[in-house]
DNA sequence: AGAATGGACTTTTTT
DNA sequence: AGTCCATTCT
């Protein structure tokens, strides 16, 4: 593509014009259209695969080639920074280098820091703030329930979290909450709100949803603030509409109120944040808040084959709620989609690996053409397992993130407390670490102290010696408050990667690990050495090189952010973090009740519906060829379970599925039928039944319903599966066996390893009895 | 103060 | 299996 100089002075000349048709090129109609519809509210629909980031992308060029905007005007919303990084790429790419300077392109929370971190001091927070993310939050959370006496056990933190965080998401105040708050969960979480909210403002800190809530009190408190900003921002742009929540359709209707340029580009059924407040009701209801709004529907599909869409068709049908969307492609009809059947996480780990290995060899697919994807992380394991005894080079998207490592987290405390000494949560992770005598009882009387005297802790410490502390605590606390406002007063004169070098290396952190000399702790030193490197190159070349701008950033990074990196590897990761992205081969795995759709997830419509979108997008990944898998038993939260497959795998379109065999799938209610031909009902299942402990038989559920008492009970038809792994003993829980005194028993559960390894069978003779494998012959019958 | 040990409990997705 | 907690040991 020919690139552009940036001409700011001619806009609307013919060569404009050209420029501008350039722009256009290469995309079909319905594309064109919401490009070129510049002015007032635009609505894109999308379908998966359908060029939506693109179309945004080429929309903002438009709108700088036409003249109709200077790229200062233009403000992007995207889901990950990532998009956004590569949303600015493209533009330059597009219009010439250079001409994005001054847009503002990255995630709702990451932009409305930084206006923060301009506008926050009208509000009362300083442009040092600290961002707290979910783990300190919890932390923060969990002290204030301790000093009320609230229960950790009784009332979950995270459960309190996200109470909270809701509230706020929907702008309700503590006030309001306590009066509306229901239930003995809420009730409490409405105790917990105002304490909370106060203890974040006094450290000068915000957590996620502060990013989004004070910009909005902001800008209802400072109408000139609000209308400076609707004046700059002339053009609004949101991706991915589906997924904002109430707070962030807040502010883009407050910012986009002046000039109604506003366009969302989205997809209902790809709606997968809900348990993050996403309002799926966003989207549905643009039209009525703005009923000019132009309404585009993008409905072909670049990206997969014609089966694979069928496939993703015949899911999406299923749900209730949906704006219409008919997708099509002219793609190849392709082949089928294949579906894996395994009988346990390892041995679904072994298929996809052997399958990953086949394709790579036969049909020349590079491992960076591989996703695989599974609804938890803590399935990545099994694979991860598979993939290295096979030596295929493998790299897992989520889970623990670099900077959410611990020896990370405690430089980046160190570092926040340097920046913004009120940063309390800070404070209290690294006080004490590494152990510098500043024990349990001693802490507790220092904050006893400050909150007596009305001080911060910081300041306290500044003053320990009116605590009444012993000499020895306050020794450690005068040296440990040295320690850091030694170092924050070099802050203004050293460079940030040397006073962070320089303060980890005195806090004796680095010693300690490399004192430890295990594999664990020296890697754990190569990151605290890589952090520094981090610092460096930020405060090389970024636009606000401060720590302080540093630290925010950190705390709003992903691992999604991240570069697509080095190497050719097969990519791992959760459904929810494949959003967005695309692969020519991608396997779905761990297609069972109980896991996919989650349990919880089953109950309700809409959460079920959630779950189904989920699958819609992880199907939607895939170009060319698209894997289903599930294990009939899964070793989950130390046991091992059985499974019954995905009611998914009955819902989609028989005719494009093959077993791996190549022939048609059967369909769960074939054979799970009961014997008197009931076919089985989902609904009418407990669903602890799906999830059933196949060891120790005591805590089966007693909710049972009828029939599926019967099922349970009724030994070898077809409702009992048993669990085999290959490689593994005969004897595994479930099967009968035979021994020479006791006759004939069914083992009920087995534990131990190697010469420990122990049976209990159940013997019709005697009953229960535990038996060394090693000495009992048992001997497997049937 | 801090390390070591044992028991209870886990049971989702994440900006 | 891993984590968090309380209790006991050093």
């Amino acid at each position: 593509m020919r690139q552009y100089e940036l001409r700011r002075d001619e806009s609307g000349t013919e060569a404009d014009d050209g420029r501008a048709r350039e722009v256009l090129q290469g995309l079909n109609e319905a594309q064109r259209t919401a490009v070129q519809a510049t002015d007032g509210p635009v609505m894109i629909i999308a379908g998966p695969g359908s060029g939506k980031t693109r179309t945004l992308t080429h929309r903002i060029a438009y709108l700088i080639a036409r003249g109709k905007a200077q790229p200062r005007d233009v403000m992007a919303l995207t889901f990950t920074n990532k998009a956004a990084r590569e949303m600015k790429q493209r533009v330059q790419q597009i219009i010439g280098s250079g001409s994005a300077r001054g847009m503002w392109m990255g995630t709702f929370h990451s932009t409305f820091a930084r206006l923060l971190r301009r506008e926050g001091e009208h509000i009362g927070y300083t442009s040092d703030f600290s961002i707290y993310d979910t783990d300190d939050t919890d932390r923060l959370l969990r002290n204030l329930m301790k000093g009320m006496n609230i229960d950790p056990k009784q009332f979950k933190v995270r459960t309190m979290r996200s109470l909270i965080s809701s509230a706020k998401n929907q702008l309700v105040s503590p006030e309001d909450y306590q009066r509306m708050a229901t239930g003995a969960a809420q009730e409490r979480a409405a105790q917990l709100y105002g304490p909370y909210v106060q203890t974040l403002r006094r450290a000068n800190a915000l957590d996620f949803d502060d990013l989004l809530i004070k910009p909005i009190e902001l800008f209802e408190t400072h109408p000139d603030i609000l209308e400076q900003y609707q004046r700059r921002w002339r053009y609004l742009h949101i991706d991915e509409y589906q997924d904002t929540n109430h707070a962030q359709y807040k502010l883009a209707k407050l910012l986009a109120a002046r000039h109604k340029n506003i366009c969302v580009v989205g997809d209902d059924a790809q709606s997968i944040y809900a348990f993050r407040g996403a309002d799926i009701g966003n989207i549905l209801s643009f039209q009525r808040d703005y009923p000019d709004a132009t309404v585009v529907r993008l409905e072909q599909n670049y990206r997969s084959t014609k089966t694979i869409l069928q496939l993703a068709d015949s899911i999406i049908k299923q749900n209730e709620d949906q704006l219409e969307k008919e997708l099509w492609t002219d793609n190849h009809e392709g082949e089928y989609v294949v579906l894996i059947e395994a009988l346990s996480e390892r041995d679904e780990a072994k298929k996809i690996e052997q399958t990953v290995r086949d394709l790579h060899v036969r049909e020349g697919y590079s491992y960076d053409d591989f996703a695989i994807l599974y609804r938890t992380n803590a399935q990545s394991r099994s694979l991860e397992e598979a993939l290295r005894r096979g030596g295929i080079p493998y790299r897992v998207i989520g889970g623990v993130s670099f900077y959410q490592r611990k020896e990370i987290k405690d430089v980046l405390a160190y570092l926040r407390l340097l920046v913004n000494p009120a940063d309390q949560a800070s404070l209290r992770r690294v006080i004490n670490y590494p152990t510098r005598g500043i024990g349990a009882k001693t802490q507790e009387r220092l904050f006893q102290y400050a909150r007596r005297e009305g001080l911060s802790a910081w300041q306290a410490i500044q003053q320990i010696d009116e605590a009444g502390l012993s000499t020895r605590a306050q020794n450690a606390i005068e040296r440990f408050g040295f320690l850091i406002s030694s170092h924050a007063a070099k802050a203004e004169s050293m460079p940030a990667d040397e006073l962070a070098r320089a303060l980890i290396k005195e806090t004796g952190m680095l010693d300690e690990l490399r004192n430890e000399n295990t594999r664990e702790s020296l890697g754990r030193w190569e990151n605290v050495q890589e952090l520094i490197s981090a610092i460096a190159e930020f405060t090389a070349q970024a636009e606000e090189a401060t720590l302080a701008t540093f630290l925010q950033e950190v705390a709003l990074l992903t691992d999604l952010d991240e570069d697509e990196g080095q190497g050719n590897r097969v990519t791992l990761m959760t459904l929810h973090a494949s959003k967005g992205l695309e692969f020519p081969v991608v396997f779905v795995s761990g297609l069972e009740e109980g896991l996919f759709p989650l349990s919880r997830a089953a109950q309700e419509r809409e959460q079920l519906e959630e779950e189904r979108r989920l699958f819609y997008v992880g199907a939607t990944r895939a170009e060319q060829k698209l894997f289903l898998s599930y294990a009939r038993s899964r070793f989950l939260y130390g046991k091992q379970e059985s499974a019954v497959r995905s009611r998914f795998l009955d819902e989609i379109d028989p005719a494009v599925v093959r077993t791996k065999a190549g022939g048609p799938i059967k369909r769960q209610k074939d054979r799970f039928t009961l014997d008197e031909g009931d076919a089985v009902d989902y609904d009418e299942v407990d669903p602890h039944y799906y999830r059933r402990n196949l060891r120790g038989s005591k805590n089966t559920s007693s909710k049972r319903t009828r029939k599926t008492t019967r099922r349970a009970s009724n030994g070898s038809s077809s409702g009992r599966r048993v669990v085999y792994d290959e490689g593994a003993a005969e004897i595994v829980p479930g099967v009968r066996v035979e021994h020479d005194h006791f006759g004939e028993g069914k083992v009920q559960a087995l534990d131990g390893e190697g010469e420990q390894m122990a049976a209990t069978v159940f013997f019709q003779s005697v009953g229960q009895k535990k038996l060394k494998l090693k000495y009992a012959k048992l001997r497997r019958i049937g």
